[in-house]
This record gives structure tokens, C-alpha cells and sequence, in this order.
DNA sequence: TCACTTTGTGCAGCCGTGAAACAAATCCGG
DNA sequence: CCGGATTTGTTTCACGGCTGCACAAAGTGA
């Protein structure tokens, strides 16, 4: 009995970055991966067999375009149309929407987005889960981990959703449980990871969108209701020590402003959300239409008063730039990322928002941070197949030889 | 010619990991060094030996005490009593201070600390420098690096001192090739490295102090003017994307409060420094004495008007939990370290401190933080070493054999 | 067509670690 | 006082992951 184990040690270490540089889109050949990941070109090679092998990328021979350089041309890594996949789902006020998610953030395949508001979370987690098992049946493709973004924080290591304000849940159900026990009813084997949902796009906007390339990225967004904040560090989500971390609503941003729920006046929560801009605009909300559908129509120009609307978004602006600058004080971020109402009223008054920034943060040079908007659809979506990627971006060997 | 090369490849990867555990005293002897590293105990030895070699530690082969266990008694590891050093110096408002720093943030040598003003910052840092060589050569030390801790932000990578409000400096001294420049005239051949008080402070007690064990350390502290503040990550120092990060002397704790030189009111700088407490206990300042030396004065009893002192108190430790709850908030530390004056608030009021910092808190959990005083005298100074140390902690075989 | 440049691969070897066997030092029970 | 039991330190061997080098391959440009 010969103890002849097959040799497949060449890059073996380096398999995990050098995934996720393709998974990211910047490994683009096996030559850039050569100085990205900083090995030799042996390794390189050996590393992209290797996850040919694991039938993670494929290799097309064919020269990478014309790229104009001297020198031999290098073969493309792709990533594998057929690949494996994972399951993300996200569970909003107005319901859940599941999709299957290839490596790149690429969806493969989505369920139709589900509308229904339901006060348990087994319920709606069991039947985003259910509809997510059924695209895995339809497809036929394998499934490496699942995914769930909650609109509310996830206390680590627990896992359970607090203060949920915008689903009707109880405080402090246990997501992380739930969503495990679903995924095995619906017969998924896989290991199911729960995030919040801002927490989760930054970490999709880090990885394919506008936040590519950034070291200290700050994400913050409106929702239907309330601030959510999160920090992604050196391409890791920084959720604090027991996942609070970025719970940026209650900043005061104005304190002679509207009384909040926390005790306090003027939170960012309150001045900045798409109520405020209902009401300092002098609109009554329609209770039968979203607060963020009617914000929205407003800054569209749907309203006779354009001056209330202008004068309301000046605002809302300068309340959303002081606590921006707060957090640029606290945390000295490269780049801002916003997203939901505040992304709106970045692109109705972006130079005002950008000079009040600047102004309220201590050094000049911070305050020069660049603020972006939003770049990918469905953030939320996608960085809860983030989530579920990472075992395998960690180690993708041992990943794809476990089930 | 034969190729032989000294073979001591056992444990050279593990090498920096192992000294820094034996730093910070987390490893006292091979066998804790065995399971913290998580290695066997073949490389735990080797790594061990090849400290020894280094010169960095010593191994004591008499029983580590009598630990009461059963089985072979493990050798103590001891840090080199006549190992290297660094050279650590710390400016602030009244002079600055300057010592010899060995393994473990042990003060080997100080010279008498300097009291003098100077807005000229080459000339104090050249004088502080000198005094660092001058030990040097009386204690015959080798000399592994240097730091220097200043009570301003420090932008990185450039190495300028903004906005240094407690020394008469101008705005964006370059203090890194200054220090740099002092270090080569004086005739110390090491590389030096900058920081700020507060951060090193944070790094020092975090290594050595109150915040041993601490996975998201915040820091906040007074000195004679102003707040800072400071978060270490699983023992390394985040000073954000350019140095800047932790500027928490803005964030805004009473909105009808002091105005500020910011342009704002109420914010965290004005609101629970010396001077703030002086004027709140309606004390007239002494223009001739420290405003912080004033304020601890009428904390430790030295007032006719008790009741006043204790209103006064009450109102600062109000705004400093304001603020402190705000920085929770955003990072989720799992420990808070107050220093300066916000440490002698602490011991006057902890259970008001406490009880506010969790009520202004979103979750309760997260409000529950332990805040604890600093525990370490010259904790800056230290702070400055551990950054001249960091090189050798990373790789203690190069930076050892590089000069 | 022949340099020249850049990319991919095969091969030897080294470096750091783990596994296992052995030796050493102490406690414990007789 | 002596022989397990237990834990620690050391020695030896093997092996995985990588580098360095040589060479082949596939383009560009004079």
C-alpha cells in the first residue's frame, strides 16, 4: 500500500487570495495575478490550475484583447460560467427577495421579489429559504452557503436581530438560528450566515462596486425608516466586538431638532429620513405609499412648491453633512458610500453636501473625503452572497472537498 | 565552496508572533508559548532558542515557581535584562521627557524630564533627541529604533503634526523628518517613528495596562486642552486612512453649550476639559498653574464650596458619557480606558459615568462596556516605544541583523 | 527573419512546520 | 526509596509550499 497522495501542493496557500482576486475583478491573467499576489510565476500557474481544477475559474487561451503591450500575451482567467453558487436572500419591510449568486457578485438566478409583511420571522425567513431551495432544484447548480441580510443589527456572536424597526418582528429573535433550521427543513445543506443589510452592502460595494479599491470605506444609508452605518476595513467589515458597531442613528445633528424615540433631539435618524423630508417640505404622507417612494417623487420634481422641496432638501443636507463629518472625525474614512434617500439627496445637492463635509470636519484633508453614491443594485442582495462566499475565499480547498 | 549556510530555519515564521506574546507577558514560559502560538513543541522551542540567540530573552532552567501542577516544571522565559532598547520621547506643553525602553515597556533609563516651552519644534525635539543619545552612550545600550509621541494628530504618511493646540507649534510641523533629522545629527542611527500622545497612550495600556485582552480598545483622555481619543483593533493602533481617525473633541454633547473655536457649540473639547470644570465649579482660573493640575485640586477635596464642585462634576461627567455613549454608538469598543481628567471624573463619579454611557446607548448590551482608568504611569512614552518596537515585533531576525 | 519582450512550465532545492519517538524532571502512591 | 503517571524539552525525519532558474512559447518591432 503505496501511501501515494496526489501532488497537488503547489500553491496551496496563496489559493485563497488569489480567488479573491479573481472573485473582485482584479485578476484579470495569470500575469497580473503574479504580481498581485506577489509569488513567481510558477506559483501563479500552479494556484490557477488549481482552481481550474476545483472547477472555480476557466482559462481561455485565447490573448487577453489586443492590449497593445510587447511581449507574449497573457491567457484570461474567467470566472466559471457553470461554477458553483450560494444562496442570498434579503428580508425588507415589504417582504424578502432570494437569488442564487455566482462567484464576481454575478446573480444567476433570482425567485420573483415576494411582497408580503409577516410578524413572525420563522415565517418569512422559511419562505425566502423555500423559494431559494426551489431555484437550487431548478438549476441544478451546487450550492456552497447561504446568505441572509436582516434590516436591523445582528448581535455576534449570537445572532439575533436587535430592534428590527423595520420588519414587525419581536426584538431579539434569534436570525442566525432560524435561518439554519430553514435552510436544513428545505433541505439545503449548507451553512447559513445572517448580516445586516447596510453591513452587507458596503461589504458589495467594497468588493464590486464603488467602493472598489478603498481601504477605509464608510457606507450609510436611509432605508423606508432610520440610518444605517457600516465600515468596511482593509476589504473585512468592521461590525465592533459584539456586532454594534455603526449604529450611527442617533448622532445629534441638530440640537434644536425633532424629538427621537432614543430621548434625545436631532438625531440623524430623525432629521434625515424620508419623513423629515416629507414634513419640512410641507407634505402630508400618504399612509397606502411608501415615506421613501413619496421622498423620492418629491426630489423627482413631482410637486408644485418646487422652493419647499429645494429649501427642504438644503435641509436635510446640511443635517446628513454634520453627522457625515462626525463620523469622518471619528473614523477618518478614504471614500463615503451612500445609499437609499441619502444617495438621492447626494445627487439633488451633491457640491452642498460635499462643501458642509468639508467644513464641519476638522482637517481640510479629511474633509476632502470623496462621497459617492451607490453603484450596484440589489447591495443588500449581493453582500448577503458575500457573506456565504467567504469560507470559500478563505480556503477554497477545503471548501469545495467538505460536502 | 561548499554552500553551507548556518542552518536555524526552525520557527522563523512563528519568530514575531512569539516575541510578542513574551512582550506582553502572555508567555511566560515554552509551554503557554506552545498552545498560544497553537504550534508543537519542537517549533515553540526552536522559536524560543532562537530568541535566546537574538539576545532578546533569556531562558531561566530553575522551576517556574512551584505552579502546583503536576509533571515536568516548565523553564521560565524572561525578557533580556541587558537586552536592546529603544529610545522613546514624549513632547507636550511644559517640555517634554525622554527615556530608554526595553522588552515588556519597561523603563531601563530616564532622563530628568525637561520643562520648557518652545515654539520652535526642531529645537525641542533636537534637545530631546540629545538627551536620549546621551543615555545611550552612558548606558551602552544598543539602540534598536526610536518614537516620539506629540499631543496633535499626526497625517499619515507625510508625518505632519496638525493643528498642535498645547504646544506653540505652527500648523503642519513635519515632525516625522524632523524627529528623522534629530535622530541622524545626534548620531543615533535608527529609524524613528511619530505618533500621537493619545494613540500611543491607547497602545501602550493595551500592551501593558488596563486594556490587556481587549479586541476593541477605545481610549479617550484629556490633557491640559482638548480631547483624544484612540481605538486599538486586535492590537494594532487604527488611526484611519490618513492618520486622522479618533478626532472625538467635536462630536456634540450639549447643544446649548460653550461655543467653540470649531464654529459649533457644546462640543466634546469644551464641554469636559480642565478649564470647563473650573468655570462650571465657578473657580477663576490661575493663569500661572496647569488648568488641569487646578481641576484635580478641586476634585480632591481643595474647595470651600463642596456642593458646587460636586454640581460641576455631575454636568462634565453628563457630557463626557454623552460623548463617550455617542463613540459606542458608532464603534462598539468592548472596553473603554479614560485618561487625564476624564480618569479623575471617573473616580469621582463612576456609577453616574457608567449609568448615563448606558442609557445613552442603543443596546443595552453595548452600553454595558467596561470603563476603567488608565493603569500605567508615562503610558505615552511607553506608547512611543512600542511603535519604535513594532518593527522588531514584526521580524525580530532582520531587524536585529539589519544594522 | 531575427532580436527582444513577456508569459507559461518543469525541475531542483530550501525553509518552516508537524509527527513521532525519546529523554528529562517533577508529583504521587505505595 | 522506588516505580508509574504526567508534563516538558529535544532530536530526527518527512513533507508541503514556495522560490529560483532554465527553457519553451507567443507575441511585437526593426
Amino acid at each position: 500500500m503505496t501511501p501515494t497522495r496526489i501532488k497537488l501542493d503547489r500553491g496551496r496557500g496563496a489559493l485563497g487570495p488569489a480567488l479573491e482576486l479573481v472573485h473582485t475583478g482584479r485578476a484579470p491573467t495569470r500575469a497580473v495575478l503574479t504580481t498581485e499576489l506577489g509569488v513567481t510565476r510558477a506559483t501563479a500557474g500552479a494556484v490557477a490550475t488549481e482552481l481550474q481544477a476545483l472547477g472555480l475559474i476557466t482559462v481561455d487561451p485565447r490573448p487577453h484583447a489586443a492590449s497593445g503591450a510587447q511581449g507574449r500575451p497573457s491567457h484570461r482567467l474567467d470566472i466559471a460560467a457553470d461554477g458553483p453558487v450560494v444562496l442570498a436572500a434579503q428580508v425588507h419591510a415589504d417582504g424578502y427577495r432570494v437569488a442564487l449568486v455566482g462567484l464576481g457578485g454575478r446573480i444567476v438566478a433570482t425567485a420573483p421579489a415576494c411582497m408580503t409583511v409577516d410578524a413572525d420571522p420563522a415565517r418569512i425567513i422559511g419562505d425566502a429559504v423555500a423559494a431559494g431551495a426551489e431555484l437550487l432544484r431548478t438549476t441544478g447548480r451546487r450550492c456552497l452557503g447561504a446568505g441572509l441580510a436582516v434590516p436591523s443589527a445582528v448581535a455576534e456572536p449570537e445572532g439575533t436581530a436587535l430592534n428590527p424597526l423595520h420588519v414587525a418582528w419581536p426584538a431579539g429573535a434569534p436570525v442566525h438560528d432560524i435561518f439554519r433550521d430553514c435552510l436544513t427543513e428545505a433541505g439545503v445543506g449548507v451553512p447559513g450566515r445572517c448580516g445586516n443589510d447596510v453591513n452587507l452592502a458596503a461589504l458589495a460595494e467594497h468588493r464590486h462596486g464603488a467602493g472598489q479599491g478603498s481601504h477605509h470605506l464608510l457606507c450609510v444609508a436611509t432605508g423606508h425608516r432610520g440610518v444605517g452605518g457600516a465600515l468596511v476595513l482593509d476589504g473585512r467589515l468592521h461590525t465592533g466586538s459584539a456586532g454594534l458597531a455603526l449604529e450611527v442613528g442617533h448622532l445629534i445633528v441638530d440640537p434644536a431638532g425633532r424629538a427621537c424615540h432614543c430621548g434625545a433631539r436631532g438625531c440623524l435618524d430623525v432629521e434625515t429620513d424620508p419623513l423629515a423630508l416629507l414634513e419640512t417640505a410641507g407634505v402630508t404622507p400618504d399612509p397606502a405609499r411608501s415615506p421613501l417612494d413619496q421622498a423620492r417623487a418629491l426630489l423627482a420634481g413631482d410637486h408644485p412648491e418646487a422652493a419647499a422641496v429645494t429649501e427642504a432638501v438644503a435641509q436635510l443636507v446640511d443635517r446628513l453633512g454634520q453627522g457625515l463629518a462626525a463620523m469622518v472625525n471619528v473614523l477618518n474614512p478614504d471614500r463615503i458610500i451612500l445609499g437609499g434617500l441619502h444617495q438621492s439627496l447626494l445627487a439633488a445637492a451633491p457640491d452642498r453636501l460635499r462643501s458642509v463635509v468639508a467644513d464641519r470636519s476638522l482637517w481640510g484633508r479629511s474633509g476632502s473625503v470623496p462621497i459617492l453614491p451607490c453603484s450596484l443594485g440589489h447591495n443588500s442582495l449581493v453582500g448577503a452572497a458575500e457573506l456565504a462566499w467567504q469560507p470559500v475565499l478563505d480556503d477554497p480547498a477545503t471548501a469545495l472537498s467538505a460536502p
